[in-house]
Parts: C-alpha cells; sequence; structure tokens
RNA sequence: GCCCUUGUAGCUCAGCGGUAGAGCACUCCCUUGGUAAGGGAGAGGUCUCGGGUUCAAGUCCCGACGAGGGCACCA
C-alpha cells in the first residue's frame, strides 16, 4: 500500500504497486499523455516499472531536461529498431546522448551512404508513426548475456560481461528488436517526433584506434518540432560563420596542397595578426616580460635532453646538415632555458619571464588538420616564467588575472576552465606531482573560480590548466594554459643560487594566453562572424567618390587619414557608389567615407556604417574622433554581430 | 593515422562515356550616376596528379595527394 508523495507534497495512496504512468493517470489524462518518465527519491525510473513502497516522486515531461535526455536515448533505440530490419546483418555496438542529439555506433558488413541515411530516417518515421509501446524487462546479467547471444549481438554481449553479475540489467523491447539500456526510456514512440539524421561517420570501438572501426550515424532530437527547426537553423548560421568561409571572401589567408597545415597569409589577414600580436607584446611587457627570440631548427641532442625526442620524434619535423639531425622546434621552452642559462643567476633575479612569438611546427596527424583551427605550423604568444615553489601560486594567480582581462578585451565571457593532472606517461616523482597539481587548483580555488577536474590530461612534464573558449558551433578550443615544470629546467641544468648560497632548480611556468595566434584568430573570426571591431578591422575605413570630379579630394582625405596612422582604402572606381557601399560592406569594412559635390564645397565627409547607419556629414577632425573612439573600445563591443 | 564523402574557369557550382557550361569576378567600351548590384562586348579550363578499362574518359575502375565530416591524436 504505497504512499506516493508528490513534489508539492501532495500525497496519494494506492492499494498495490504503482507505475509513474498510472499516478500521472490519477492526477489528469493531460499529465498521463505527457509522460515520459519519473523520478522515485529523485533516482530516474521507467514509467512502466512498478513502485512498491512509500515514496516521493516526480513526474517528467518533454518539458524538463531528463525528459528531453530520454526522449533522445529512446531514438538512439528507435535507430536500431529501424537498423535491424532494413540491414538484419548489421550489430549494434553503442548509441548513447550527446550535446543536442544522439548517435548509434554499428557494424555493418558495407559502409553506409546518405541513401542509407534517408532510408533509415524514413524507417524511423513509420516506425514512430505505429505508436507501439516500449516494453522494459528488468532481468539478471545472465538472462541479458544469453538473449544478446540467442539474437547474435557480439557487442551487447561484451557490454553485459562488464557489469558486475550481481547487477540487474533493463532490456527494452521495441517490437521485435531488443536493445539493452540503464534507462529510463520512452514508454511509447508517439513521444517520439521531432528528429533528424545528421550524417554518418567513422568511430572506433570503445574509443581505441587499436579496434574495428564502426559507422556511427549520428542525429538530433527536440521535444518540439519547433525546437528541432531552431536547432537546424542555428546550425545553418553557424556554418554561414565558419572562419574558412569568411577568410576567402574577405581574403583573409589561404593554404594549399603543397603546404597542408600551413597559412598562407595574406595581408588582410597578416593585419589582424600583426595588430593581436603587438597588443600582446604591450601587455606582456607592462607586466614584466622580457621578449626574446630563439633558434628554429636545434640539434637533437637538446631534444632528447628535454625528453621530447623519446615522447614526440614521430611529429617533430625534422632536417639534417653536415651528418647532424636537427628537429624543427615544436615548442620554445628548451630554447627559453638556453637564455636563462646564459649567466648566473641568484634568487633575487627571479622570478624571471620570457616571452616569444615563437614559430612552431608540430606534425600533426592528416585528419586532425582544421583551417586555422588545427595546424602543423604555429606561432604562440609564448612564454616561460622561472621562478622558485614559493612564487608559484602568485604567479599563477596573476596569469589568471592576465588571460581574462585579455579576453574581455575581445568580448569572450565564457571561458571554460579545466585543470589536467598527471598522465600515465611523465617524467618526474609522484611527490612533484602533488605539489604542482595542487599549486594549481589552490590558484583557482583562491580565485573562485569554476573548473573541471581532467585526470590524467596532463603533459608529460607536469599538470596543466586550460582556458578554453567556444566556437560559432559550440566546439571548445583550447587557447590559454599555465604548466607547472618541475622536470625540464632540471632536465636542462637551469640552477640559480639561493638566499643560502645554494644551486638550485628553478620552477618554470610554461604559459600562453591565446595560445595560438591561427586558432586565436579562426575562432575571432567565427565570434565576430567576420565583423572585426574597428580595433582589428583589416580595413578601418573606405573613402569613396560619388564621380571622377571627387577623386583628387577623396585621394587628399585619405592620404590624411593614413598619416594619422588609419588603415584606409580608396576606392575611385568608374562604379556608382551604390555598388561601392554594397562591395565594401559585405568586406565589412566598419567605416564608408562618401565624397561628392555637397562634401567638397561644405569641406565635409558622409559617413556609413557597415551596419548601415548613416551618421551624416561632418568634419574629418569629428570623424577622426569617432573612429579613435572605436577603436579604443577594442573587441569589449556587445553589439558586434 | 582510420572510416565515409569529395576535387571542373579567380570564386560558387552544373555537366556523369561521344570534341568543356552558367552566374559572379576579370579586360575593353559606353555611362559620371548621391548610400547594398547601370549597360554592352570579350578573354579565360592538360576538368588535382599517375595508371587502367574503352573505338572514345571530367564522366567508369585502381592508386597518390589535397579538402570536408567524424573517430583517434593534440608536448
Amino acid at each position: 500500500m504505497p504512499v506516493i508523495t508528490l513534489p508539492d507534497g501532495k500525497q496519494k495512496k494506492f492499494d498495490g504497486p504503482i507505475t509513474i504512468l498510472e499516478i500521472a493517470k490519477s492526477i489528469g489524462p493531460g499529465l498521463a499523455k505527457a509522460t515520459i518518465a519519473g523520478t522515485v527519491n529523485n533516482k530516474l525510473i521507467d514509467a512502466t516499472i512498478p513502485i512498491e513502497n512509500d515514496s516521493s516522486v516526480r513526474i517528467i515531461t518533454s518539458k524538463d531536461s531528463e525528459g528531453l535526455e530520454i526522449i533522445r536515448h529512446s531514438f538512439a533505440h528507435l535507430i536500431g529498431h529501424a537498423v535491424k530490419q532494413l540491414y538484419p546483418k548489421a550489430k549494434m555496438a553503442i548509441g548513447p546522448v550527446i550535446e543536442d542529439g544522439f548517435y548509434y555506433d554499428i557494424y555493418y558488413e558495407k559502409p553506409f551512404t546518405i541513401e542509407d541515411l534517408e532510408l533509415i530516417e524514413l524507417r524511423m518515421q513509420d516506425l514512430i508513426k505505429l505508436d507501439y509501446d516500449i516494453i522494459v524487462e528488468v532481468v539478471s546479467s545472465e538472462k541479458a548475456r544469453k538473449t544478446f547471444i540467442q539474437i547474435d549481438e557480439p557487442y551487447k554481449v561484451q557490454i553485459v560481461k562488464e557489469i558486475p553479475s550481481n547487477e540487474t540489467i533493463k532490456l527494452y523491447r521495441h517490437q521485435e528488436y531488443t536493445d539493452m539500456c540503464r534507462g529510463p526510456h520512452v514508454p511509447n514512440t508517439k513521444h517520439l517526433r521531432s528528429f533528424k539524421l545528421l550524417k554518418v561517420s567513422g568511430a572506433y570501438w570503445r574509443g581505441n584506434s587499436e579496434n574495428e572501426m564502426l559507422q556511427r550515424i549520428y542525429g538530433t532530437a527536440w521535444a518540439s518540432p519547433k525546437d528541432l527547426k531552431t536547432y537546424l537553423t542555428k546550425l545553418e548560421e553557424a556554418e554561414k560563420r565558419d572562419h574558412r568561409k569568411i577568410a576567402k571572401k574577405m581574403s583573409l589567408f589561404h593554404t594549399q596542397e603543397e603546404a597542408p597545415g600551413m597559412i598562407f597569409w595574406h595581408q588582410k589577414g597578416w593585419v589582424i595578426y600583426q595588430v593581436l600580436e603587438q597588443f600582446i607584446r604591450d601587455t606582456l611587457n607592462l607586466r614584466g616580460y622580457k621578449e626574446i627570440k630563439t633558434p628554429q631548427a636545434v640539434d637533437r641532442t637538446l631534444w632528447e635532453k628535454s625528453g621530447h625526442w623519446d615522447k614526440f620524434k614521430s611529429d617533430m619535423f625534422t632536417t639534417t646538415s653536415e651528418n647532424r639531425e636537427y628537429a624543427i622546434k615544436p615548442m620554445n621552452c628548451p630554447c627559453h632555458v638556453q637564455v636563462f642559462n646564459q649567466g648566473l643567476k641568484s634568487y633575487r633575479d627571479l622570478p624571471i619571464r620570457l616571452a616569444e612569438f615563437g614559430s612552431c611546427h608540430r606534425n600533426e596527424p592528416s585528419g586532425s588538420l582544421h583551417g586555422l583551427m588545427r595546424v602543423r605550423n604555429f606561432v604562440q604568444d609564448d612564454a616561460h616564467i622561472f621562478c622558485t615553489e614559493s612564487q608559484i601560486q602568485s604567479e599563477v594567480s596573476d596569469f589568471i588575472d592576465l588571460v581574462f582581462e585579455v579576453y574581455k578585451s575581445f568580448g569572450f565571457d565564457s571561458i571554460l576552465i579545466k585543470l589536467s593532472t598527471r598522465p600515465e606517461k611523465r617524467v618526474g616523482n609522484d611527490e612533484i606531482w602533488d605539489k604542482s597539481e595542487r599549486s594549481l587548483s589552490e590558484a583557482l580555488d583562491a580565485k573562485g573560480l569554476d573548473w573541471d577536474l581532467l585526470p590524467g590530461e596532463g603533459a608529460f612534464y607536469g599538470p596543466k590548466i586550460e582556458f578554453s573558449l567556444k566556437d560559432c558551433l559550440g566546439r571548445v578550443w583550447q587557447c590559454g594554459t599555465i604548466q607547472v615544470d618541475f622536470s625540464m629546467p632540471e632536465r636542462l641544468n637551469a640552477t640559480y643560487i639561493s638566499e643560502n648560497n645554494e644551486r638550485k632548480i628553478p620552477v618554470m611556468l610554461h604559459r600562453a594566453i591565446l595560445g595560438s595566434f591561427e586558432r586565436f584568430i579562426g575562432i575571432l573570426i567565427e565570434h565576430y562572424a567576420g565583423h572585426f571591431p574597428a580595433w582589428l578591422a583589416p580595413t578601418q575605413v573606405v573613402v569613396m567618390g560619388i564621380t571622377d570630379r571627387n577623386s583628387p579630394t577623396c585621394q587628399k582625405i585619405s592620404n590624411q587619414l593614413m598619416q594619422s596612422g588609419y588603415r584606409v582604402e580608396t576606392d575611385l572606381r568608374n562604379e556608382k557608389v551604390g555598388f561601392k557601399i554594397r562591395e565594401h560592406t559585405l568586406q565589412k569594412v566598419p567605416f564608408l567615407l562618401v565624397i561628392g559635390d555637397k562634401e567638397e564645397q561644405e569641406k565635409n565627409v558622409s559617413i556609413r556604417t557597415r551596419e548601415g547607419k548613416d551618421l551624416g556629414a561632418m568634419s574629418l577632425q569629428e570623424f577622426k574622433s569617432i573612429l579613435d573612439h572605436s577603436i579604443s573600445l577594442l573587441g569589449r563591443v556587445s553589439d558586434i554581430n
């Protein structure tokens, strides 16, 4: 005789075991219709599993976030149902929920094509329309094992094997199709309405590249057709922001076959790059960093000493000369230690902060290359801080402030922070790792920041904090980082003289704010959709005339602006002003300056913004102050779109 | 690196066995026009590269390279 307590505190008494669905029915038919699952004492449960004891219960519909997740999970099963009908020989592996959707990994002898995907989607739609009940069955792991052996699902058998044998397993029956899941799932396919299969791709079984490759079908699903449409529109919009497309239209850079993963910067892209570099240089100079420059290619013996040769040999580009082997540097730190090692250092000299805009090459796997986001040649806003152990925390703390300040200058407010700790392949003893990891987490906590722990994801020489930004597609890109390194200074014989006149080994902090300029510019292109704030805009002003008569004046005004240090173009082409306005607006130039007879007479310039706003006529002096103001805002503008 | 898709004019794309096509851009001519495309003419391609099938190959097959989407990797 369970007593059921509802979220509003109301209690209901039932004569015997009762299901979520039945409780919902007792409240009202509308609710019953919308019921997807429930929670019993805050634990998720299927709508059709009987509750025996007194419990507090919550009913879940598609309006709850758990509800949407359950819907997506059930859609994954529905892929299974459809696929097994169409391709009986397919073997189902795993089908989890992911952000905005779900996928299913499947083994099948032939690769699925786009046409297969359409067929599967159509079959799913047919199955949904049957409004069939999904039957959940709680069984022993032995029974589950036998079931999957019987229907010849080897991947499921493997998964069952890894579940402790005393645990029960839930089987979900979709008519003739049987799947297995922690659940819960929707009780009927009538809850599955708004979805779309998006793509097929390869994926390793268990995410391990040693294993066979399965085929992954991705889909998205939502509580309503409206939500689905909103999401699909968002995807389209995001695609328009793709930095590779925008960069082509704006002529920022290109790549070509002969140099995969390396960037040919065009003038306009290079302007952005240089403005960024100077901005970081100025910022670092104010904070006691000393900029240096070190060699591109260094003898392999240095990389052997630093430990890179051992761990990353195949990822480095090498070259030989006169029987000596060199590696093109994949990072700057070993060279920075060489600079530190010149001359005897005292504890009084520490911390020493050496910065370099160092060009690095890494032979990244071909399949990982992606526009500016993942390249083989990149430049970091790199620096290494040599300090004592007692200085670590304050250096880390200052750096975190710096990162947030710099990101703010670009208008980034959602920053993800992750702390990565010791990996399996590493140098240095556990005591050192304990100390390093603690110093990072304490610095973060002292600032009251939210962060995620990534166990085992640290660099081989030390733990790290990573700062990541999200791009328009929701992909997360790591930018800033700070890494504690107790090992490399020792390996490369860095020392300083302590207060007690002893030789001691400094701690080294590897750190970057933007990460690579390439990636950061990629993120900026997508973030601004090409509408760079005036500070970064490759061309800040275009001066154009109405007729040929106005050309000399245009030229004069352009020259004046250029002499004041602005980035200016002059458009004297034999085209109508509307045509020129259109072109430069599409090129996202922030300010368009129009000169006609009227302006010439009144010694004015007419201003139009790329947003289409007419600022009217004004003196050149007035315009300059508008431009100065716009530039001084940096990227701290919320209305850039 | 692995799986799938893909590579035609400067760009975006059509053509899918029978001697290369469109729009935009480009060049020239006309037009001097007041805030998102004025008009006309012309030029432009070893169809990524290398093999093969065929009387005949952008078109079909194999391979290489690049690109796209994932997976794996990311010091």
